[in-house]
DNA sequence: TTCCGTGCAAATCTTTTGCACGGTC
DNA sequence: GACCGTGCAAAAGATTTGCACGGAA
């Protein structure tokens, strides 16, 4: 199990939340991951390990894993929502997305994030995350 | 009319469209809006200028917009995407969220932009678009 | 006259919810 | 034994599509 996932059972426990077969298969599954993937690839993913998991339940768990900031939304103006495991692990990062293929390729920036933090101080919110997205046309998209 | 509604049927003129009441009025919203709306929010601003306009047309034209470059969509994690007008008038700007009352506000920031076209060279995808978004608390609802 | 843009209604598709069962505590 | 987590099926809600009509070229 990926440190990742023991963080999060052990926070989900913490919350006063019983274990769950499906849910501590998702986040096997999650913990597993490079980069963003939609319900239906973490869905997917489960299945692959040989456990079944209904739909409803991959968006439940997802939901509350959301809420105690273990997971992050990522929105790629794909069809779809995507998640990704957050990260207390100095593996912040954000998304390429190839507009021709659909493709989604993780990233990340040290001035960037210099940037962001610099900025997030003269703005008229208190800041608790960001999201970045970068559209193009990937390599193979261009070749 | 706003240089960019101008704009915006120049292009699709030049682009071979002939005109139509719906899309003249859903552009001519568009170049008054400051901030990125969803499509409701963009049929009910037309409804108060008196025209009334279906919501199949409101996303086929926000659609053919955003072909031709016109308009960007905005993806906030709210439940509904966004559209605004594409700034060639170097009104470009980003977006901050509450994640409280749902606010959406723009912001435009130096350091950033120079951050993302730094980086944009060293990243593995022709990057034609970029789009950031802060979440957090606005100050009504830290208050 | 031809054909595109529009409205309306129905379809699609992702995500959410209601309910009943089975497992965890 | 009490209650939460899960699956299933149905619901909800945003966006898209099929079709026919009226206006633009």
């Amino acid at each position: 199990m990926s440190g990742w996932a023991r963080q999060a059972e052990a926070a989900l426990s913490a919350a006063g939340h019983r274990r769950g077969g499906a849910r501590s298969a998702l986040i096997e599954a999650l913990g597993a991951q490079r980069c963003a993937l939609t319900a239906i690839e973490i869905e997917d993913a489960v299945r692959r390990t040989g456990r079944r998991v209904s739909r409803a339940s991959v968006y439940r768990v997802l939901e509350q894993l959301e809420g105690l900031g273990l997971v992050q939304r990522v929105e790629t103006g794909q069809a779809m929502v995507r998640y990704e495991r957050a990260g207390s692990h100095g593996e912040h990062h954000h998304h390429l997305v190839c507009d021709a293929c659909g493709n989604v390729m993780p990233f990340s920036d040290e001035g960037l994030e210099r940037a962001i933090s610099s900025l997030s101080a003269r703005v008229p919110l208190t800041v608790s995350e960001h999201e970045i997205v970068l559209h193009g046309e990937c390599r193979d998209c261009a070749a």
